[in-house]
DNA sequence: CACATTCTATGGCGATCACCATATTATGGC
DNA sequence: GCCATAATATGGTGATCGCCATAGAATGTG
């Protein structure tokens, strides 16, 4: 009893792509099952549980790429840990200025948007950042930073490129992660430059 | 003709809060005018042009207190750079303690709502961030840090704050804002500890 | 009191919301 | 061809959305 159509997959591409531009509460099902292309009766035959539950395949649909994509990008800066950070800013940045800062990061929106509304999907979102946290953690216990320091790194990390991406999509320019790498090869408030 | 009510200004504190907490979408007039507590007929005396209007107002409203907030903590520590930054990350973890992590910051929910929604309104939210961070760059000028490193040191400073304001409210901790902390006091991927 | 202004109350506009019951068609394995 | 399942289509549920027209009540100054 295989698939036999896409319906199910493009709906979640699609839902990931709007929560990402406008939002959750202002994605209406209507909306995401149009512009996916296809089928407008059987949504609730792919997804019982309705805009929940497609919110939390998207949740992991979008969790999954942006771990791997710190992954690569952890392999490609084995051992380095200034070069490690410069990549996942150059990256981050890249992928707003490609979108024309249209999108922002589903985690955040979601984040902002629904502890006042479901708390089950909002763990998802925490476990989202755990989740992608450790990566960057580990990698700086691979370069040999002691693991409390590797942690408390990650996370200011983690924090800095969501604030960043907030920033950049206002201003409409990648500037703010430049200025986030400028800082973070010289210390915050070295006392000279 | 003086003003005769607070209703306008209930109004705009409401707004503030449920901004904060629900996002602007997931808000609607009818529970903004419901716990504001009162007048539901004159809403759109006090404000003709409706919900953009009322959002005009909350975000000069909570731009202006967060100003006056970075303003005041500028002064605690004229001519530490160090001091600053950790006074900033204490002051914005305080308040995430004190309202129990219900609250976001208006700026940043209505920066990932508002683009695809209002792009006046989005200006707005932009110039926020660009008046405040100015104040930010300001106290850096002023440790004797160059014109350009003090910008990019402030544009740096208020994305990490954003970002770990973000990641405090789904973790319902403010480590994040620790972890800030000790980064800034020795640089991002220092080769040692 | 007169009277303009400020403010409040009511009711409904069309549109959209998430959700679902029902019926029909396409697609497997047998 | 048979038949269960997968998938699509249609139409409508009640509720809420932002908005507004109209009318009435309160309040200030002459």
């Amino acid at each position: 009893m295989p698939r036999k159509t896409d319906a199910r997959a493009r709906a979640i591409a699609t839902a990931v792509r709007l929560f990402r531009i406008q939002g959750y509460t202002a994605t209406g099902l209507t909306q995401i099952i149009d512009e996916s292309g296809a089928p407008k009766g059987s949504f609730y035959f792919h997804f019982p549980r309705g805009k929940a539950q497609l919110a939390e395949e998207a949740i992991d649909h979008y969790v999954a790429s942006r771990i791997s994509l710190l992954r690569e990008i952890s392999a490609n800066t084995a051992g380095h840990a200034l070069k490690f950070v410069h990549q996942i800013f150059a990256a981050f940045a890249a992928e707003m200025v490609a979108s024309d800062f249209q999108y922002g990061c589903l985690m955040q929106n979601l984040a902002n948007e629904l502890p006042a509304l479901d708390a089950e999907l909002t763990k998802r979102v925490a476990r989202g950042f755990i989740d992608s946290t450790e990566i960057v953690a580990e990698h700086f216990r691979e370069c040999g930073f002691a693991s409390a320091r590797a942690s408390s790194t990650a996370a200011a990390l983690v924090a800095a490129v969501e604030g960043a991406r907030t920033i950049a999509r206002l201003e409409r320019t990648p500037a703010i992660f430049q200025a986030l790498a400028d800082v973070s090869v010289r210390g915050w408030a070295a006392p000279k430059g």
